[in-house]
DNA sequence: ATCGCTTTTTATCATTTGTTAATGGAGGGC
DNA sequence: GCCCTCCATTAACAAATGATAAAAAGCGAT
């Protein structure tokens, strides 16, 4: 379990052995099925995550009660800090497992204190942050100024082959497209 | 200016007189005129912003060349968190001032201090990101399950008169439109 | 392998949005 | 006041996307 945390902590920051072992002894390792929901919006929610195997989603039902897809999760990364997606402890998103889910948890307070006492562990959770900040100013540019043909191809950049993986339903609303309109894209990128 | 500041701070968090004073005392006022870009895309950046009087705007340039509004910052509020709009340092936006523009900067790492040894700031500070993140989520799901229409009735319900005062190209580039199809939705609604 | 269900694709038509270009209007400098 | 520039609006057409419905393909359970 140490060296899959040491993988995804370094894929953001190096750190040394001794903060590795400050953050894995307080990790609880939790499964998840295709489909289940494991966080769930206006609940209580206390714990950072690390996902070893699978991949999620975090998403809100829009007006219309369809499912938005806001962000995907796949293994060796880490879901956004708790920080960004609670208030007053409670979910302000959805997240539910797409594929056979392994993920790690740490008490999010734990984490916080980690974070006060240690500098290298802040300096990490500071990189998290910036990096989910990234992505999501990204995807607000593609959003603004972007064709859904280049979102796509920007999609398949950024997650390799997950439009093989999960549905495309999921990838469309998170495009911003109906997924008729993806299956059209699809046809017209592969002639 | 303690006022000023009293005032902003309360209308994410409340906090004491002595933690409002440790802030207070690190203020710098700056003065910006219409126009000035005041913080560049890959410059370096040390500060934390507070906005007294007037409005500014995040963005970036496209692959087209075309400003590309991400956020709008009024006054009396916060401008995004410096974590949130830095990397090693440097700015990731570029912040341009679009009415004369008065804002009080405190240095970052001094605010970072504060907000280790005082847990009213640190809990204040939270807040503001976690109104950041809010509002970027439910910008994220205006783009992606809302027509142009609604994401203009949206923009007005958050931003009162903002269309009244600044160039209506920087809002279509917020609503991820052009400046004519805005015009044909403002004609659309006026009717 | 087959059945039944879900997802994806395809087709048709309506609507929205983009592009280009021309027109109109407001404000600033002389 | 007048001109100039910038910005917003309008028009006409093209392109992209949505809505609805039907067909095809994939997938899991038995």
């Amino acid at each position: 379990m140490k060296e899959k945390l040491r993988a995804i902590i370094n894929s953001y920051q190096t750190i040394s052995e001794r903060s590795l072992l400050e953050i894995n002894n307080g990790l609880t390792v939790e499964t998840y099925a295709k489909g289940d929901v494991f966080i769930k919006l206006n609940r209580i929610n206390s714990k950072e995550y690390f996902v070893f195997d699978g991949i999620c989603k975090s998403y809100l039902l829009n007006p219309d009660g369809v499912e938005t897809t806001i962000s995907f999760f796949m293994g060796n990364s880490i879901i956004s800090p708790h920080q960004t997606r609670t208030l007053a402890g409670k979910s302000n998103l959805n997240f539910k497992a797409l594929t056979a889910l392994t993920i790690a948890s740490i008490d999010a307070a734990l984490f916080e204190e980690l974070m006060i006492h240690n500098l290298e562990i802040r300096n990490f959770a500071h990189t998290v942050l910036q990096h989910e900040l990234m992505v999501k100013i990204q995807k607000e540019i593609g959003m603004a100024s972007m064709t859904a043909t280049e979102r796509l191809l920007a999609f398949r950049a950024q997650f390799k082959s997950l439009e093989n993986y999960i549905p495309h339903t999921d990838i469309a609303t998170y495009l911003g497209i109906t997924n008729i309109s993806l299956s059209r894209i699809r046809k017209e990128l592969s002639r």
